[in-house]
DNA sequence: CTAGGTGCAAATTATTTGCAACAGT
DNA sequence: ACTGTTGCAAATAATTTGCACCTAG
């Protein structure tokens, strides 16, 4: 499946400017933040036309801003099998194959007794890089 | 073990902020944010102080930033055995006790192979309360 | 054609920094 | 006293908003 076929099937336009921001994203395997998606995407991007389209394709749920450190950066949202360990030190990060609410779901939503339904959940492991760690 | 003790052990000073600060997040149960703070705080907090404050008790490990939603919270670090169901309507939060480490941990520990050691972990779960699926 | 998107300017808001005065131990 | 903390002013950076123009469908 296409970036034209999932932008559609969301009523959201094609537009060269998403299609460069969902393959950068689909490229880099780990959550980018703003300035990163900046540095990555040709330099004529709009700082302005960029918080419009992560917010669309966030709502839209077809990526998912991830909170890490201190600033928010922003994955695609088709794969949510994994979850992320992060470096105090560097801010590298490594992906977890594991999903934390396979195994929690069931008690989460009993717990939950004043939630409706579960939407989503973000899980971040924090620890120190072997080579932060030297 | 009072809050003069715990920042003493950290050398830490005892200042009348810093308690104010302590207090508010412990009565308050839920993670708080800076906006938050200010206004259940004494009118005369400075902003600038309170940003210090909240960086010196997270570096030093006596609170953690919690990120939810668009920004970042604040609660007590004691007790980690709990995560939080955040409603994305309106914001409310509810706590659930059980821990995401307390499971997969080891599985962690095993996956994270470029990782010297797991210091902390945050574990958000979302969806939409009672009140705002009406 | 026409509603959704983009780009630029400008307003807001959030966060950081420098420095002198102050307070805890 | 000595050093960490605070408060204020001011610099920076982040995010939002308005509006005219553009373009995918």
């Amino acid at each position: 499946m296409n970036w034209r076929d999932i932008l559609q099937k969301k009523n959201l336009r094609c537009t060269a400017g998403r299609t460069a921001l969902l393959s950068t994203l689909k490229a880099a395997r780990h959550p980018l933040s703003l300035q990163e998606l900046l540095q990555k995407l040709p330099p004529t991007t709009d700082r302005v036309t960029l918080y419009r389209s992560l917010e669309q394709l966030t709502k839209h749920q077809i990526i998912r801003p991830v909170r890490i450190g201190t600033g928010t950066r922003y994955e695609l949202r088709d794969e949510h099998d994994h979850h992320h360990v992060v470096c105090t030190g560097c801010g590298k990060t490594q992906d977890i194959s594991l999903c934390a609410m396979k195994s929690l779901e069931p008690a989460i939503r009993k717990a939950a007794t004043s939630f409706s339904h579960i939407s989503d959940h973000s899980f971040e492991v924090f620890g120190t890089c072997k080579r932060c760690a030297k």
